[in-house]
Parts: C-alpha cells; sequence; structure tokens
DNA sequence: CATTTTATGTGAAAAATATAACTATAAAAA
DNA sequence: TTTTTATAGTTATATTTTTCACATAAAATG
C-alpha cells in the first residue's frame, strides 16, 4: 500500500524545496490526499570536545578575568566555585592535563593561563571571520569580549550591498570576496549567522575554501564531509531548557 | 609570613572592584610589593538538564522546521542524521520518556512533537524577558525564530534612556519597571544581556523579583540562591572550543 | 500464507564522567 | 625543630551515558 505508488509531482516540488537541506525524499501515499513523506539525510558532523577540556576553557575564561582584576592565586575550591564545578573536579582536570600547582599555596592565576594556552593553541593565529551580518552576526562582529580571549574576527560577509563596508574596523564584504580573505588571513574557522534557508549554501562555499572549522548559529544542522568540524549554538534550546527546568520545578512541587 | 599581615587599604580598595562579583577576598603580603591576592567566591548553581532531555529538545527543535515542510514521519536513524545522535540513542531517549513508534513505520512527526510538548512545558506560558539591548540583547529580541518555538518576549530593559521605547512591538522599559511587569506576565525565566560589570547587580534584582530561571550571556559566573536555575552562554567557549578542535588536528597530523 | 525485510524497543556491556576517600606535602604555627 | 593544618594530587568507587546486540513486530514480497 504505502511505498508502492509515488506521486512524482509533489516529489519534484518538494524535492526543489529541501535540496538547500540537502535532504533525500522518499514520498509515500496512503490514500488520496494524505502523503506520507519521510526524509533521508547525509551524514553530520559534531564537535565533540571532551568535558574536561570543555571545562579548561571554562576555568580560563574565569581566570583571565581574575587576572584583569589582580588576582593572583586560586585554589581548586575557588576556582570550582567560580565556575560552578567541583573542587575534586577541578582538581582532577589539572591532573589531566599536567597542570601543577603548590601543595598548601593554590595554583598561581598566570602559570595555570600560560599552561591553557599550551594546551590550547600552541601559538597558532585566532582569526575568524563571520558569514551574515543580521542580528546575531552583527552582536557577534561588535562583540568586545572576544580581545580579550585573543578572538581576532578578520572580516565579514553579507549577500546584500546594503549592508556591506570595506573601510570599517571589521569590513563587510560581498560574498565573492570570501574565498580571497580565507586565504590571505589563513582563515581556518568559520561562523554561520545567516537565515535557515541559506545556512547549507554558505556552508558549502565556506568548506569549499578550504574552512575546517564551523560556529553555526543558524537553527539547521548542517551536512559536512566528516573532517569538517561543526558546532551548533541554538538559543532557542539554551531559552527553553531554562524553561523546562522553571515549569518542572513546579511541576515536582505538586506531586 | 603570608597571611600576617594585611594591607587594609588595598583590601578595602579591592574589594570595593570586586563587590559587584560578591567575591570575597583574603589578601597576603609577601614583600613591601607583591600582593598576593586569592579570592574565596559564593556557591553557585547551574542548569543541570540530563543530557537525554537536551537531546529531546534538539530533536523537537528538528522536528518542527520537518513539520513545516511538510514531513510527516521520520525514523529514528534519519532524524539521528539530522541531529548529529546515532540512532540506538534516539531510540534509547525516545523508550526513556515512553514515546512509541510504528515497528516498521518510523515515529509520525505530529505525534512526535505532541509527545515532546507533553514532556516539557505542560501548558505553562514561556514568556520572558530580556535584560540589555546592547549588542546581544538587541539581537535576541529580533530574532524570528523564537516564534515558532513559542518562546515569547514580553518585554526588554535597559537603563539607557535613549534606548528605552515603550511603544514599539517589544517595550524597551527602564529598570524600575522590572517588578511591575515580571508580575503581570507572570514571567519566571529572564535573559541577561547586560555588560559583566553589571550581570550580577541584574541578576539579584531579577532574584528578588521572584525570577526562577536565568539565561546569562554575560561572561561571569552569578552567585544566586541554591533554587534559582542559570544557563550560562559563553559565547567566547564556543568559538574557542572550534579552533581548538581545529588545531588539534593539525598537531596530531603532525605526531 | 509463509518468508523476508526493515524498523522499533530494550536489556546488558562498555565507556565516559563525576564523586568520594585517601595520601602526600609544603607552609604556618607552636 | 616539631607539630599542625590546609591544600594539591591520586586512587578507588559510583553514577551516568553510550554503544552493542538481539528480540520483536509490522510491512512487503512472492
Amino acid at each position: 500500500m504505502c511505498c508502492k505508488t509515488y506521486n512524482e509531482k509533489r516529489k519534484q516540488q518538494l524535492n526543489r524545496v529541501l535540496e538547500i537541506y540537502s535532504y533525500q525524499l522518499k514520498i509515500c501515499i496512503f490514500d488520496k490526499n494524505i502523503y506520507r513523506i519521510i526524509f533521508i539525510v547525509k551524514k553530520n558532523t559534531k564537535c565533540p570536545l571532551k568535558k574536561s577540556l570543555r571545562r579548561i576553557l571554562l576555568y580560563r575564561g574565569s581566570l583571565l578575568r581574575l587576572q584583569a582584576l589582580g588576582v593572583k592565586s586560586v585554589y581548586s575550591y575557588t576556582l570550582g566555585k567560580e565556575t560552578g564545578v567541583s573542587a575534586e573536579q577541578v582538581r582532577k582536570d589539572f591532573s589531566e592535563y599536567q597542570i601543577k600547582g603548590n601543595q598548601r599555596g593554590g595554583y598561581y592565576v598566570e602559570e595555570l593561563i600560560n599552561e591553557m594556552g599550551r594546551i590550547f593553541f600552541q601559538g597558532g593565529n585566532k582569526n575568524i571571520i563571520v558569514v551574515g551580518r543580521g542580528n546575531i552576526g552583527s552582536s557577534l562582529t561588535n562583540y568586545d569580549k572576544f580581545v580579550q580571549r585573543q578572538i581576532n574576527i578578520v572580516a565579514s560577509f553579507d549577500i546584500d550591498p546594503s549592508k556591506q563596508r570595506s573601510r570599517s574596523e571589521i569590513p563587510v564584504y560581498g560574498m565573492e570576496r570570501l574565498g580571497e580573505i580565507i586565504k590571505r588571513f589563513t582563515v581556518r574557522a568559520a561562523i554561520i549567522a545567516v537565515p535557515e534557508m541559506a545556512a547549507q549554501l554558505v556552508c558549502d562555499q565556506l568548506v569549499g575554501f578550504g574552512i575546517e572549522g564551523i560556529i553555526n548559529f543558524a537553527p539547521v544542522i548542517l551536512k559536512v564531509p566528516d573532517d569538517i568540524i561543526v558546532n551548533n549554538v541554538n538559543l532557542s534550546d539554551e531559552i527553553e531548557s531554562v524553561i523546562y527546568c522553571v515549569t518542572r520545578e513546579t511541576e515536582n512541587e505538586r506531586h
């Protein structure tokens, strides 16, 4: 019954719509009017950063702030409280990456930051680009916190010519200059902040120009080759999870 | 030697600076000039959403998009590929929350979405507010993807009077109206998108007005009572983790 | 109508992660 | 100098999460 007859016209129609997502479709007819559409997608890769490493990044952020305030040293339990991690965990993490402290004097902030720098970026550049100068793209481009972390946005891109400005501090180029800029600044990671519909297209272009890592703010899962790293930041999810926690608390009280 | 003599003046000075973070300080003198500053912080709580639940949220986002495209049903492995999760995991997650499929026909998108709605928000409102109309605050306020997820931003706030606009679609009020609005719309969750320095202050106000959940975009860990849920979204971390993955790949190749 | 195919559903094993308990040690105090 | 104490460092244990393997059921096939 199902999957025997294909409505080719409808299928083509839908495939066109879905092409931008690289979906493959399988369309089935139940009766005259009800279509059953099943979709099959290509492989997707994530950014599988180990939890302990993720936390090192978190510690580092805290430490940089503390250093700016003149703090010279921390204890495992203070850094833990600061980052919402247990003291044991902090020590465990440090132990995993051979970060040493002083038996009774805690850890020196500067040493920690240096050690973490060693773990992370072994001196490589941190040049990135932002594609899409809408809401989120623009706010990221102007986000001043990246400076402290030495994240360097070298350029941004948008298809809309009215948004393009090659003379501003962080220039906004048209998409045609993507390859050139990536090459010139040896950019390896890019932020996608374009609308859902354009995200896959932009992603394909970026990959084509040799980008190896993508931070994706569009609420679509991108289809990329196995060796490309994608980190999806889904703001709706972040908010909904809090709303869920809050509602759940009340639910529990009722029982 | 250390921790015997306290330089009270310096301590007071620093305590004032650090007050906004609710840090407690312990200052030690090594010799005439070198201060050793150790800091001790108050307790911090996170948003500890179970991984499987986090994924349900992820599936839900995908499914809503697919539904909008007319997709009627999915298989565990297709939904898995779509969200970057293994098929077994998808089924396991569904099994954990008693979500049933059809032994050979996959899962119906609509049913899945309904089931997930049941798990999550049991009909409660999803009203939230945004504090801070800088870069990120404004882009969140204008972020159109929240509509699909029924997240409803009822108002935003800023101390800067020039940003205040009570007539626009999503009004921008001054901080003095915070309590009133929270009460009127029975808001339970709020987004903090103010600068680092103001974040703790704003947080304390929100908590004072009965807010139970916070999505914090400021790169500080907020000090809150135990029962308040905080979800920290650190954009620098998200980007750095990708840069790290990319650089690591090259490092590995060298060995 | 028996057989094959292709999914789901789930229990057990494995891996990853977190917590707790303990030991060693350097600084401070006596 | 000796004792005490606070904190790093490490090992053991517990918990969570993921993967694997297979039973089971519906649909398709011939």
